[in-house]
DNA sequence: AACCTTTTCAACCGCATGTCT
DNA sequence: GAGACATGCGGTTGAAAAGGT
């Protein structure tokens, strides 16, 4: 395989790779980031002749590129509506309930929160969470590791939302956040009336000018409250009375209106550590069942 | 300032599944 | 039904950025 470097308008340049002779003048196909020329390229393309069809449209556009990458690019990039930068407390949340629920299904839970990519929220679980499950010395799958992030980082998680939601109540002056925690499942993406996100402005300290991107904002395009029709139905808490949003949806969407992104665990983590490592400290948990974590279970906890 | 280590995340890979002929 | 091709998913990689010494 002969690999070289491609010079381009770009920033850095991506190499190129020959996938094999046969391939003659088509062979060269290019790797590695997108350059802004590229991106411009894709977008028209799927502008004008909508999405799919990867290989075809990779070809017509004159992208040397494989149609898996141009589709990665847009879903993860380019597709309006994509949001970038940290995650907040209430997508935080969700996260770790939706992965309590249902393990590593990335775009499953991704689908949760408007925006978001599944590449994103698996970046975020191995990077941060099971950061730390790796200094508790435990696994993230670990009775010990659950058992923390019911007890602390997800009461922090809740404790801050309720913070946020406060102070952008007194910012409002409005006096009533009543309809965060409305236990109607009412409060779909779909809804027509959702007020522009203020998730626009929550990106944090530039995380998203890594990337050679036509676009400064971390917010490619229109919001995608509108994108897909979400299964929140399953979500909604089992006839019991909660404190909280009732459904991942409900949460989700109000979380992506927090002007706030902070890691939970870096706040609370030297309290954990202390806890934790105090021997085989169990947080006083019985047993719970399968979902030793789920949201139905935190919210009925007292703070 | 220079070097080293760690963290972050965009992009790639292989495999599974779906769709078309 | 079989094969080819397209798409989607989850795991992994590697380079840039950030942090530490």
């Amino acid at each position: 395989m002969d690999a070289l470097w491609n010079g381009s308008s770009c920033d850095w340049p991506a190499p190129t790779v020959i996938i094999s002779d046969d391939d003659a003048a088509a062979a060269e196909l290019r790797r590695g980031p997108w350059t802004v020329d590229e991106d411009a390229l894709l977008a028209a393309h799927v502008a004008a002749h909508g999405e799919g069809r990867w290989n075809e449209l990779a070809r017509d556009a004159g992208l040397r590129r494989t149609g898996k990458s141009c589709r990665l690019r847009w879903l993860n990039y380019l597709r309006p509506g994509v949001r970038r930068g940290g995650f907040t407390p209430r997508e935080q949340l969700l996260i770790l309930d939706l992965h309590s629920r249902w393990g590593n299904r990335w775009s499953k839970i991704a689908a949760h929160l408007p925006g978001r990519t599944d590449n994103e929220v698996k970046n975020y679980w191995r990077t941060r969470v099971q950061k730390h499950a790796k200094q508790l010395h435990c696994d993230v799958g670990s009775r010990r590791f659950h058992d923390a992030m019911r007890n602390l980082w997800m009461p922090r998680l809740i404790e801050r939302i309720h913070a946020d939601d406060s102070a952008a109540v007194a910012a409002n002056a409005t006096g009533d956040v009543s309809h965060f925690y409305s236990a109607s499942p009412s409060h779909e993406l779909s809804s027509s009336s959702q007020p522009a996100p203020a998730y626009r402005n929550a990106a944090p300290n530039g995380s998203c000018a890594r990337a050679p991107s036509p676009d400064a904002s971390c917010v490619t395009g229109p919001s995608s409250w509108s994108r897909e029709a979400s299964p929140a139905s399953q979500f909604q808490s089992s006839g019991s009375t909660i404190a909280g949003p009732s459904t991942s949806t409900e949460l989700c969407q109000n979380g992506c209106s927090s002007a706030t992104s902070v890691d939970m665990f870096d706040e609370s983590w030297s309290e954990l550590l202390a806890r934790a490592n105090h021997d085989d400290t169990d947080f006083g948990l019985g047993e719970t069942g399968d979902n030793w974590w789920g949201l139905e279970d935190i919210w009925e906890q007292p703070l």
